[in-house]
DNA sequence: TCCCTTGTTCAACGATTATTGAACTATTGA
DNA sequence: TCAATAGTTCAATAATCGTTGAACAAGGGA
């Protein structure tokens, strides 16, 4: 389920990245995640969101784009994308993980 | 974390359970969950939820009452809660525990 | 006091699940 | 064509988690 999808803490860093990137572009590329684990793990994790729903995939030459499937979630869970978000924002301190992402891929706000 | 707890099934069906409640009284006996799974892992996932911060007990003679912690999790993670409730409701259907719980415990609406 | 009920704790088992490295596919560019 | 890059798939390991039964503690009622 979506649930145990996100109870994951490297798949809510991926889907947190994923909602802020929604402000600017829609999309992040696979490779944007390195900081979060390694290749293999990274690809374990994307499949789990896949199945579940929560993102999708755009093939562009050798390069993978990833996106949340936002219209889907918040028609089929209201609310709940939004809350998970948030709620990943109030602690985001205590995922150090978030802040080496932040540093190597966002480079600040 | 709260979005590792709620991802449990039987855990989830129990905090649903408790959501329901929430309209009449406030309470439910650690008892009325039997239909859900058997004695001692009902205790190890009341554990669980107590240890995240879902729920609370209070002790009574040799029962013991549970109630969601509805106004610390509101404050800490507005609207999770009630998206969950909301989507567990939706698709209460496939959760064939929550119809079996409630022929025998709440006796119907 | 004795027994019964209620619920927790403990130890053990089975089953998922996450993680890792190596092999593989596909695309780009020289 | 050859080498390099981007991701996936596979097999194996490690770790976590859920489930079960038995033993245990605490109250209530006869």
């Amino acid at each position: 389920m979506v649930l145990d999808c996100l109870s994951d803490p490297i798949r809510l860093a991926i889907v947190y990245q994923l909602a802020q990137q929604e402000r600017v572009s829609s999309e992040l590329c696979c490779g944007d995640f390195t900081g979060l684990a390694g290749k293999s793990n990274l690809a374990y994790h994307f499949a789990k969101l896949r199945e579940c729903g929560l993102m999708l995939t755009r093939v562009a030459g050798t390069n993978r784009f990833v996106r949340l499937r936002r219209e889907d979630l918040d028609a089929r869970f209201p609310g709940l994308l939004d809350a998970v978000i948030s709620s990943a924002a109030k602690d985001a301190d205590r995922l150090q993980l978030l802040g080496e992402f932040e540093e190597t891929a966002a480079g600040g706000s």
